[in-house]
DNA sequence: ATAGGGTTAG
């Protein structure tokens, strides 16, 4: 029947005696090894020591040993290794074996110069434990003693110190390695080929890769995937897909690793339902596969489906890993879904990973994208070894949410901790001064780079001290740094220098950066509206009629906006002027209800804010059914009573009417809303918004 | 008498 289950019976009657024969002791080693069943080993071992069985020969133990060192049991394995009266070479390599799966450099090496009497085997698996680890020059040097000292280099040295290469893509000593293994005549092994295809392919050099794979005589499904996985590393998608299509005529079955490589493919070409279909084929599912299709679904903006997809994995009983909890959080922080993010953060803490790196941070981001900066904290403050990507999350996520004098602050404190900043941590602290107003202090920040930190501005920091300038009046300074970047502007950059100039009501400069972007961005309607809507605040109706016939003539649509709510783990999509929820009707009347409530307050619409030159009447029609309207009136008609707060988000930026309004609702209704749009979080409270009315 | 070390995917 179930073997697992046979074993766990024949040591269950081991139990019920007391004296056992060493044959007895053997046979049952030998399954557990077949099995590499740690649990009933460990079992053993204790029935072992409760009847003082010493055996005479080191075998059983050196069996134990390897079960433990194979599922990376160290704690068990260094007890069993501390405590043996004997120890031979098995016994050292399997010991080595546990510490380079799981314990650090220096266990490593420490044992690895103790042992009397090193074979080939010991230097291969240290080579192997180096180089799984990324230390190279360690693994090299191994490799180089191994052979002053007459060592036996094998295939298995070859691939070991290949493979410790091609992990840190250092393709000149990759290289060297590659002249040995033509020298030794070793390159007919397959295994050798397949990791010197695989150094080529992931170092970048994809045709020497393919030169290789074209001459191996007997490819086996590692050869193809190490192929197929380069084109794909190396964004040679369609040929990735191409030799998925000669594998399989080939006859060499392709296996879950093929096929998670070109999800990754049809994925990165936006080809979902390819990746659907062929992801429904494979028989044997697992976690990297079933996480690729979920990392897949969100980079093509499907965070709904992926946690569908995620639902079915457990349902499927594959066990998520560090990497699905940590994309299955993104997506709720993309989703701003506070609901599921909880229950998955659940999840985290019940598999124990809530800890890792990956996961922290993006449990950090997606408080922090819920408009929940001091849950974030509360996480940031739990990891035990904050890295540079933990502090980023809260400095950035404190940013996001208007807290920028505290993101200033953890920044502050980042560096007196000693941790290195990154490029992504200035993102942070710049658009922390943006929104403060701190234009010395950023203008700091962005020179303390280079100067102190080592770092090279990239475009996304030359956009935030655009930003810094436009936004204390000095669009010129703004135009000039533009002129002193070291890169050519792209669409952010002239977006940005747009925005600052609708600020300004600066037309001159606002129609050269929109100028840029009608060439750079064909299709996008963004610089027309905007460009459209400075026009329209300085009354020169005529440029706002010629925006529009420009946009007519050349075809260009606004993208489509919306708002979703929340409630109850049920999302509530809404377009602008929507009619068709089915509570539509109530909607209105609440909605109709809040603006009267809102106009006898002093409200007024702004009427500048819409594109087309129509009559009164009918711009304060548009403007006052915007989505993100409907969907507060939704939320406030569903969850009347408590103070609880809104949550909207909008997949675009929040127009000023709509802006102007929530303010007073949480003015006038008493209500703190939290507003999500593309750019930023506005967290409304008492009439007043915490981007402090820039966006 | 018995035993060990290596390649591919997120």
């Amino acid at each position: 029947m179930n073997p697992k289950h046979n074993l766990k019976q024949a040591i269950d009657s081991l139990y019920r005696h007391t004296h056992v024969n060493p044959e007895a002791y053997t046979r049952l080693v030998l399954d557990c090894v077949r099995l590499n069943d740690t649990h009933q080993a460990k079992r053993l071992q204790t029935h072992m020591d409760n009847n003082l069985f010493e055996p005479t020969t080191t075998f059983i133990h050196n069996r134990l040993l390897h079960v433990y060192a194979n599922s990376g049991k160290l704690s068990d394995a260094r007890n069993l290794f501390d405590k043996m009266p004997q120890r031979d070479i098995f016994t050292y390599n399997a010991m080595l074996k546990a510490y380079s799966k799981m314990g650090s450099v220096d266990d490593l090496l420490g044992l690895f110069k103790t042992i009397p009497c090193k074979d080939s085997v010991s230097y291969n698996t240290v080579i192997a434990g180096l180089g799984t680890r990324g230390c190279v020059s360690e693994a090299l040097e191994v490799f180089v003693r191994m052979q002053k000292e007459g060592v036996e280099v094998t295939g298995y040295s070859y691939v070991s110190v290949l493979n410790a290469c091609s992990r840190v893509l250092d393709l000149r000593r990759g290289k060297e390695v590659h002249g040995k293994v033509v020298v030794c005549g070793l390159m007919f092994s397959g295994f050798v080929c397949n990791a010197l295809t695989d150094l080529y392919a992931k170092c970048g050099e994809v045709d020497a890769a393919r030169w290789l794979f074209d001459r191996m005589r007997d490819k086996n499904v590692v050869s193809w995937n190490s192929m197929i996985s380069g084109y794909l590393k190396n964004g040679l998608v369609e040929k990735c897909i191409e030799l998925f299509s000669e594998m399989k005529l080939s006859g060499v079955k392709p296996d879950v690793v093929t096929v998670s490589n070109v999800l990754g493919a049809f994925f990165q070409m936006g080809r979902i339902g390819e990746a659907q279909k062929l992801f429904a084929e494979i028989e044997k599912k697992d976690v990297i596969s079933w996480t690729t299709m979920i990392v897949g679904h969100v980079q093509n903006g499907k965070e709904e489906d992926s946690l569908v997809l995620f639902n079915e994995m457990l349902m499927a009983n594959v066990k998520p890993d560090k990497f699905t909890i940590s994309s299955v959080v993104s997506s709720c922080a993309r989703l701003a879904s506070l609901f599921y993010g909880q229950t998955i953060h659940g999840k985290s803490v019940h598999m124990g990973v809530e800890d890792d790196t990956l996961v922290s941070s993006a449990l950090v981001d997606m408080y922090s994208k819920c408009g929940e900066p001091t849950e974030a904290r509360k996480i940031f403050d739990t990891i035990h070894a904050k890295s540079t990507v933990s502090w980023n999350s809260m400095i950035l996520g404190y940013a996001q949410n208007g807290k920028d004098l505290e993101a200033l602050t953890l920044y502050e404190e980042m560096l007196n901790n000693g941790i290195k900043p990154d490029s992504i941590t200035f993102v942070g602290v710049l658009s922390a001064c943006i929104h403060e107003g701190l234009t010395e202090r950023g203008d700091q920040y962005f020179r303390s780079m280079t100067k102190q930190h080592g770092i090279v501005p990239t475009l996304d920091h030359y956009a935030c001290l655009i930003n810094l300038l436009g936004r204390s009046g000095r669009v010129e300074g703004a135009f000039e740094t533009i002129k002193g970047m070291p890169y050519k502007p792209d669409s952010l950059i002239w977006s940005t220098l747009l925005s600052v100039c609708k600020l300004n009501g600066d037309i001159e400069h606002g129609e050269m950066a929109a100028k840029q972007l009608f060439e750079l961005e064909p299709n996008n309607a963004e610089p027309y509206i905007t460009l459209s809507n400075m026009y329209a605040a300085k009354g020169r109706w005529k440029d706002v009629a010629a925006m529009r016939s420009v946009m007519n003539s050349n075809k260009i649509k606004k993208f489509a906006a919306f708002s979703w709510v929340e409630l109850d783990g049920k999302v509530h999509k809404f377009v602008s002027e929507d009619r068709a929820h089915p509570e539509s009707e109530a909607i209105y009347r609440e909605l109709n209800r809040i603006i009267r409530k809102l106009l006898k307050a002093g409200f007024t619409p702004n009427k500048n804010l819409v594109l087309h030159d129509v009559g009164d009447d009918e711009k304060l029609e548009s403007i006052c059914y915007h989505s993100e309207k409907l969907a507060l009136a939704y939320a406030l008609m569903k969850k009347p009573e408590g103070r609880k707060t809104v949550r909207i988000l909008k997949n675009i930026r929040v127009c000023g009417d709509c802006h102007l309004f929530m303010k007073f609702v949480s003015r006038i209704i008493g209500r703190t809303i939290i507003l999500r749009d593309s750019n930023r979080f506005h967290h409304f409270s008492a009439g007043c918004c915490s981007c402090k009315d820039l966006w």
